[in-house]
DNA sequence: TCCCTATTATGAGGACCCGC
DNA sequence: GCGGGTCCTCATAATAGGGA
């Protein structure tokens, strides 16, 4: 259906620079022709609403941990019906706006205005949150730096907007409710199986690392209760005989900036993440302090951030062609394979397996609820299974192999995923904006079309259905 | 009362520091 | 050298208060 959307048949210049032309039967109006403000206080007793980027207006929650602040005296709050615009001034130029889903109070910095008869809100609500529209709010807002730019209803209202025929505005938004429904499933759908993918790719490792690639093979207890049967042929060994020292870096406090190329920069726990070694985290160490070229990261050396939050905690990676000049911060360990136990992409795939995180993250400490430690001792004790080294260079280029076409479906669909927002993010701007005729469409769809339909049970098993279908793909 | 600027609260992430 | 705690930065979402 949207596929068949087509330009309206004519067109008239709007006289506005950022929309150029709109459908001829259009108007183009003020905004305080729309809307009229409101700020109506002394409803203390009304729900607490909140405007966000992301969210729009919704209900403040003041459950949870998180926290709300709140304004001692709730007289001075203004009352926003049901269906009322309601605007954060100072972040209108970034889309904090939305249209009050119940009859609710915003803080006396918000702007609350009443739609006139004949306007549909939530078409302009969609309107005002188009990339060009926001270009426009941004140069008419004012403030001593762009952060503090606020939007005053003045400047609101003398702004100037396309206004189709009512029963048009209606047909707008609900086409857009339609579509941004079956993009929003979809998307979805494709996270559903990428999540389904990336477990995958943790059993393929870890059925490698624990069972070798003969499955058919013999098997003996490990005598780790952990570890559980490990291959007859296998050893086992703490990790502390089978690695050189583990070293810690340096901690200067470095410019806020990138080390630039033939500087010293301090490579920073950010390198090691879900993505294996990322070296461009990097700080420049000032000019004025010298370097200790021991503690430069080589090619093979194994990094593990030994402070992190808990997700990215013993995290290992292989610092693998980094770049010259980087030195070891002091929150990563470093250490090297001894090449008589294991092949370094060995170890670090083996560190990575869901067994060895499971000892590591049991053995944190750290009173901090977000920054979470281990000492040396965690690593050095941990006990590892050990395979011959020829196997271990097997077992690596199996994993490689297997998890190959689950690495690429995953990127697919994460660059599938981008393509949706994008084209949902173009698809509003071009309906909002007349570029697109939707009034058929919007009359053949079902009568079933909700904005908030994502909450349907029955999406619940359609989204089982699309993920079935992707990952049959 | 409105306009405008300054300041605050909180979580996440992580850089930096200090005691043993 | 090591381990772990403190504090900083950033983003977000406000509140506080002075002056016209």
């Amino acid at each position: 259906m949207i596929a068949d959307l087509k330009p309206y048949a004519q067109y008239k210049d709007s006289g506005l620079p950022w929309l150029g032309q709109v459908p001829a039967h259009w108007r183009v109006v003020r905004n305080g022709s729309l809307f009229g403000q409101r700020s109506q206080t002394g409803y203390a007793e009304l729900p607490i609403l909140e405007v966000s980027l992301k969210t729009g207006v919704q209900v403040r929650s003041f459950g949870g941990a998180k926290r709300k602040q709140v304004m001692s005296d709730f007289g001075k709050y203004k009352r926003a019906v049901k269906g009322y615009l309601a605007y954060n001034t100072m972040r209108m130029w970034q889309g904090a706006l939305g249209i009050c889903p119940v009859d609710g109070l915003v803080s006396p910095a918000y702007v609350v205005a009443r739609p006139y008869p004949d306007v549909e809100p939530q078409y302009f609500a969609a309107l005002f949150r188009t990339g060009d529209y926001m270009a426009e709010i941004d140069a008419a807002s004012r403030g001593i730096v762009k952060d503090r730019n606020r939007l005053y209803w003045d400047q609101f209202k003398q702004m100037r907007s396309p206004c189709p025929p009512p029963a048009e505005q209606a047909a707008i938004v609900r086409f857009l409710d339609w579509a941004n429904g079956r993009l929003e499933r979809t998307i979805r759908a494709k996270r559903k199986v990428i999540a389904l993918l990336i477990e995958q790719k943790r059993a393929v490792v870890q059925r490698a690392v624990t069972c070798g690639i003969d499955p058919t093979g013999r098997f003996k207890p490990s005598g780790i209760p952990w570890l559980g049967n490990i291959p007859s042929h296998w050893t086992t060994a703490r990790l502390k005989h089978c690695i050189s020292r583990i070293e810690q870096g340096w901690s200067p406090q470095c410019d806020a900036q990138p080390a630039g190329d033939n500087e010293w920069g301090v490579l920073k726990v950010g390198c090691v993440n879900k993505d294996m070694f990322r070296g461009a985290q990097n700080k420049r160490l000032p000019a004025t302090l010298q370097p200790d070229p021991s503690l430069e990261v080589a090619d093979g050396d194994i990094l593990v951030s030994r402070a992190n939050t808990t997700e990215l905690l013993g995290l290992a990676a292989l610092a693998e062609s980094p770049r010259k000049k980087l030195l070891l911060c002091d929150k990563l360990f470093r250490f090297r394979a001894l090449a008589a136990c294991f092949d370094s992409k060995y170890l670090v795939l083996l560190l990575r397996s869901r067994p060895c995180r499971a000892q590591i993250e049991s053995s944190t400490n750290g009173a901090s609820s977000s920054m979470q430690n281990i000492g040396q001792g965690v690593l050095k004790n941990l006990w590892l299974a050990v395979p011959p080294l020829p196997e271990q260079l097997q077992i690596v280029q199996r994993i490689a192999a297997d998890t190959q076409p689950l690495t690429a479906a995953i990127a697919r669909l994460e660059r599938e995923i981008e393509f949706l927002r994008e084209y949902g993010t173009r698809l509003i701007a071009e309906v909002v904006t007349g570029q697109l005729d939707v009034r058929d469409a919007a009359a053949r769809m079902p009568d079933e079309v909700s904005a908030d339909f994502a909450e349907d049970p029955g999406d619940e098993r359609e989204d089982s259905e699309l993920a079935d279908e992707e990952a049959e793909a």
